[in-house]
DNA sequence: CAACCAGTTTTTGTATGCAAATATGCTGAT
DNA sequence: ATCAGCATATTTGCATACAAAAACTGGTTG
């Protein structure tokens, strides 16, 4: 699907009316993760407001929330772009993600009740269900939901604030990656080593899971990044 | 000073030109920092956007730039507050700031250059010269200094970045925090290791006094938290 | 006396207007 | 042909206007 296509689905009659310009920062959000807003990309106030049923102002609000965020920066007197999405920045972000991994391994396997273990279960045996399909976008999804729900366990809302903010840029990366059947197969047994730990409540043991299972999600964006970079130069 | 006093300190005449509303989320921040404006206030935005010399509409995406940093809370049709300073909050704060600056001090021991050590160590005697005054602010500032630039030596923006969005809430209970001289010596010897670590380059020692450092920080900040609740109650 | 309801006021949320800054495009000169 | 310089058009940034929602007020009733 091309971006205009995606741009062109006016969203406005899915706007809960009693909901707030929440809407609005979750729809442009969404544009920036998965792709449909490229990295770089000027983001002009009217054509943009007007394609999410807006008017500026509120647009406005959404745009400075993002750039909070850092998926938007702004440029004084010239408005704002979506982030670039640098090969440098991105393994800043996944050594941070990785302590913050790691320290969520280690409280959620000391404060995980057996009834969120047995959720993250489920929640694996349906990922395995996609992978066994093939079906990629649907395995991303419950494969981002276990290491969201491995965060909750740990008890930690500002550890699940923080990993959210930072997993947005690397879910841009993520959108654009072709997974080979090879490495899909081999998160799978890294996941399936990761639960093992968990269940055996082995802190130590499931922290350097995590740690390396992030560092091969590294490379898979790196090479993305640098595929991307050398394809389409400047 | 009173928090009136404060409020009524107009800064419109500082007001560089030439930049944006920025000029308005960094007053703003201060504000709420600083304790000017307490935790849980509400922003009523007619009377802070005649204070701070501006009209709603950047007021407003400030507020919305300082909600996605969590530094005040959006209630639906209900406008913003300062957001609360709860206990149990602030443990959660310091659990992730934990790993982050442990994550740093490993860091700064690879990638500090002598020169970055160097200036630590001048920041460090600036800080022993205001301690042994009884100058507490001065103090404190250096004292943050110190903690970002160990940061900044981790080579890591975005370590650097997280690490400010979160310590801006740690610094709103610093402000209300009365430092016992017992305590005050016991924070300058720790940072006195601290600082003989690095220069050894020492990461796994670095790593455990930072934690150790950040734990007795916790300690101070809830007796404040505490003691705060329990005068005011609600 | 408490609780509820209607009307009023205040406040928020969104749209629009306007000025300043920037980007664009045209003309002419080298 | 390229580039500088100027005029025009667009776009941003801020202020204001207006509508909807919430808070407040006073008065009535059970």
């Amino acid at each position: 699907m091309s971006t205009a296509a995606i741009l062109d689905t006016n969203v406005t009659s899915l706007v809960d009316r009693r909901l707030l310009h929440e809407t609005v920062v979750s729809q442009l959000r969404d544009l920036i993760v998965q792709g449909a807003l490229a990295p770089e990309t000027k983001l002009n106030e009217r054509v943009l407001a007007e394609k999410l049923g807006t008017s500026r102002t509120p647009l406005r609000e959404a745009i400075k929330f993002l750039a909070s965020e850092g998926l938007v920066e702004l440029l004084p007197n010239r408005g704002a772009v979506v982030a670039a999405l640098k090969p440098e920045k991105m393994k800043e972000v996944f050594v941070v993600l990785g302590a913050l991994e790691a320290l969520a391994g280690d409280l959620a396997c000391r404060n995980a009740t057996d009834a969120d273990i047995t959720e993250i279960r489920a929640l694996h045996y349906h990922m395995l269900a996609h992978h066994a399909r093939g079906e990629l976008a649907q395995y991303f999804r419950y494969n981002q939901q276990i290491h969201i729900k491995l965060m909750e366990c740990a008890g930690n809302a500002t550890l699940v604030q923080v990993y959210r903010g930072l997993n947005a840029h690397v879910r841009r990366a993520r959108y654009m990656a072709n997974l080979s059947r090879e490495r899909w197969d081999k998160a799978v047994r890294e996941h399936e080593e990761i639960l093992d730990a968990l269940v055996r409540r082995d802190g130590v043991r499931l922290q350097g899971l995590l740690r390396d299972h992030l560092a091969n999600k590294l490379v898979l964006v790196m090479e993305v990044l640098t595929a991307m970079q050398s394809g389409a130069a400047r």
